[in-house]
DNA sequence: TATTCGTGGTT
DNA sequence: TAACCAAGAAT
């Protein structure tokens, strides 16, 4: 027997032993629901995703539901998940699946790639995992397998069609969900990027890397590039009452459609004094130093926030984007990680 | 094709 | 602990 034929016959064995258990996985999931949790799990771990997808499932049982929601309470629901753009797409999608697909989701891979957030990947795994399609399921666990178990010597992302190839001669043509998802769980827990554990895996027999005894030098990649260091000023402006004053951020680009508490421009060189961006009425306060600095990283730059703070009459009214948000209500507002980190030292301040 | 887009877990 | 990484998509 081929290596290639063995390829789905001892994954899909090694799965029906093996398989972990998730919240999105089995008792009858709806197409929604698979859909929803593929697109949590963009580049976010099972373990972030959780309590995540239960919520939106509590919140919003149904399609019908989400295209239902405002936009503004679905980035509520996502804040803190990151990729904020995969929570303004969700709920496009799901206002395209009821206005085109008449409220089902459909079933064919061209169909799903018209979803606003829904690649390559996502599709196809849809229509495996959904529908029991037959799909090409490519994400980074099956390229780091397939590139040990042919030792492909090709760079990523430069081998991405070569692995595109090699994925499409061993997926099955049934059990396709199953053999998805054995791809996830073998990714996950014997083929990790890192220390695999080979001695249980079910592949460990035509595996050419680990033959070679190379394992870990597969797949090959290139130096990533360094982070660029940036910095800022954080405006932490409170009333009487201590409410604070936040705003609305454009809803493209970074953090789109999130709120934040007002700052600086994020420059490349740490300011060597006191920084009030020429905002309005910010120059008419008195800034105090707070001696507070937060850190954060993205990932294409790291930042470094100080925190700045000045009262004001309670009277005063500001405009959108502008708003007053009572202490209380600050955690139930689509605050990104980076601004809760701030709220979090300034409440210890 | 190369960048831009978050965050928390893990080592 | 700094670095790496995750069930990638959009532009």
């Amino acid at each position: 027997m081929s290596a290639v034929k063995q390829y789905s016959i001892n994954l899909l064995a090694w799965y029906d032993d093996h398989r972990r258990e998730f919240e999105w996985r089995d008792r009858g999931m709806t197409p929604y629901q698979i859909w929803l949790s593929e697109v949590m799990l963009q580049q976010t771990g099972t373990k972030t995703v959780t309590p995540y997808y239960l919520r939106f499932i509590a919140r919003f049982p149904t399609v019908a539901a989400l295209a239902e929601a405002e936009p503004g309470e679905v980035l509520k629901l996502w804040a803190g998940l990151g990729y904020y753009a995969r929570g303004r797409n969700l709920h496009r999608a799901a206002e395209m699946v009821m206005a085109e697909f008449g409220g089902e989701f459909p079933d064919q891979e061209s169909l799903l790639l018209r979803l606003p957030g829904v690649g390559t990947y996502t599709a196809a795994a849809i229509a495996a995992i959904a529908f029991d399609r037959r799909a090409v399921v490519v994400d980074g666990n099956v390229e780091r397998i397939l590139s040990r178990y042919f030792a492909v010597e090709e760079f990523l992302p430069q081998a991405k069609p070569r692995l595109r190839e090699l994925a499409e001669q061993v997926t099955p043509q049934l059990r396709n969900g199953d053999f998805a998802q054995a791809s996830f769980d073998l990714g996950a827990t014997i083929c990790r990027p890192r220390n695999p554990d080979c001695g249980h895996c079910p592949l460990r027999r035509d595996c050419r890397a680990l033959a070679m005894d190379a394992v870990e030098s597969f797949p090959k990649k290139g130096p990533k590039p360094q982070r660029p260091q940036r910095f800022g000023t954080v405006f932490w402006l409170e009333d009487e009452t201590g409410n604070l004053l936040l705003r609305h951020r454009p809803p493209q680009g970074l953090l789109g459609g999130m709120v934040e508490i007002p700052s600086s421009e994020w420059q490349a060189v740490r300011p060597n004094g006191q920084v009030v961006t020429d905002e309005f009425f910010y120059k008419q306060l008195e800034w105090q130093e707070t001696g507070i600095t937060v850190s954060h990283v993205f990932t294409h730059f790291a930042l470094e926030l100080q925190v700045i703070r000045a009262f004001t009459a309670q009277a005063l009214v500001v405009e959108p984007p502008w708003f007053w948000a009572r202490r209380e209500e600050l955690p139930h507002l689509a605050l990104p990680s980076l601004f809760r980190k701030v709220i979090k030292q300034m409440e210890r301040f």
